[in-house]
DNA sequence: GAGTGGTCTAGACCACGGC
DNA sequence: CCGTGGTCTAGACCACTCG
């Protein structure tokens, strides 16, 4: 290890071997926590490379959470670098097949009402009225995988009514139908319920991992669903 | 809504511009799901733009999940659109602090030992020798807050034998003295054991949030943490 | 082989935000 | 004000991969 920092070969620069020189400058304290790197002109200079080069290395180390840039404020190293990790959520069909398992999927409720307060927290300041309430059962291998508990807004989604959700989930109909453009998500674990027990075909009392996803478009509100996953579901996360 | 298209102002074009164009096109069907996008070149004269702010533009919609790039292949919209949603994991103390409460600290437990298999089992193929298990709580208002149940690899971190994990928290010192350039991370729901419960203040059997996180540095193993958060705790990240 | 995205350059101008 | 990062350009060459 450490050749890197100046390009001394003819090799030309690559904006990767720029990111892993300065990453490696950061490890090695030579810019410990709280340091100010030199000016991005300054590097180019360093490394033989164009300034272009030297900012999409930083655009990298800013977006693992290394650093801190800011104009006319220069770079920083982060003092309490923060861990940014990226989850990939499919469509759950997707997600199902991809483990070589049947995918199966069961309606179980529908209907127009009113959400529920804790279901509004969800939604800001957005106004609900009406929405479609559409609670589903997810299958893999003819056993329950995931159960959701959905409002869809009857506003922004009015199409929605004609949707036959009996046989497409409103996970897929939305999906191939209403695109988002801003999602919140929230995850935690809770007890199952009798009902949630009864649902998922499990003992009354376990962990359930829930998650909470609020989508939107052009803010307006799309749907809220929540989602129940099985007690040994993860969800896994690499850098 | 709705202008956007061809760079009909003289006005130069943003990347951000070209990108919600795109991203509008696709929105609207325009380029469905499965379809072929131009040629960024192509795109680039429909812009008046300079190829590189297309490839900008481009790349930001492929980190969102919403299209594929291949070279020679060209550019696609995705069938299934991947919910991408990335979390920050604050430093413990950061993150209480933050909230305007009062940080502490307790340590349990310190020994050397064999970590269990479950344990193991986050390593991959590093074969682990003895390690250092820190177990520690953070408290919130003088309230537990997370427990850890930490093991430190020796052979990577010799110099962590010194430090006085009476005081300072293995996690502080950790991101103090050694960084990590790869990270995994595993999030699931379990049952309070009695043990969890005393510790942490709470019913057995509650549901907890457990985070498992392994962190490596040139391919050796740093750390692996079994973080187990209050029943209220949340996970909450925005698009 | 050839088409497409990926990267690099040198230079210009812009926008934010400390001073 | 003015230093610093952010973006845009026009053109060149490279690298992957499909046919």
């Amino acid at each position: 290890m450490g050749n890197d920092s100046q390009n001394r070969n003819n090799s030309r620069a690559t904006w990767i071997g720029v990111r892993d020189a300065i990453h490696a400058r950061i490890l090695c304290r030579d810019y410990g926590p709280g340091a100010r790197l030199p000016r991005d002109e300054e590097l180019a200079e360093q490394f033989g490379c164009a300034r272009t080069t030297v900012q999409r290395a930083m655009r990298d180390l800013q977006d693992k959470g290394l650093i801190e840039r800011r104009r006319k404020g220069g770079t920083w190293v982060r003092q309490h670098p923060v861990t940014r990790a990226t989850f990939e959520i499919p469509v759950i069909r997707q997600e199902v097949e991809e483990k070589g398992r049947t995918y199966g999927y069961q309606l179980v409720h529908q209907e127009v009402a009113q959400p529920p307060l804790d279901v509004q927290a969800n939604f800001g300041s957005w106004a609900a009225g009406p929405m479609l309430q559409v609670q589903a059962i997810h299958l893999a291998d003819h056993r329950p995988y995931v159960y959701e508990d959905r409002w869809v807004c009857l506003q922004t989604v009015p199409d929605i009514r004609e949707a036959d959700l009996q046989r497409e989930s409103a996970n897929e109909w939305l999906v191939r139908h209403q695109h988002y453009d801003r999602l919140d998500l929230r995850i935690y674990a809770r007890k199952a319920t009798e009902r949630d027990a009864g649902l998922m075909g499990i003992a009354g009392g376990e962990a359930l991992l829930v998650l909470e996803r609020t989508t939107w478009i052009d803010q307006r509100l799309i749907t809220s669903v929540r989602s129940i996953t099985r007690p040994d579901y993860q969800l896994v996360a690499s850098t």
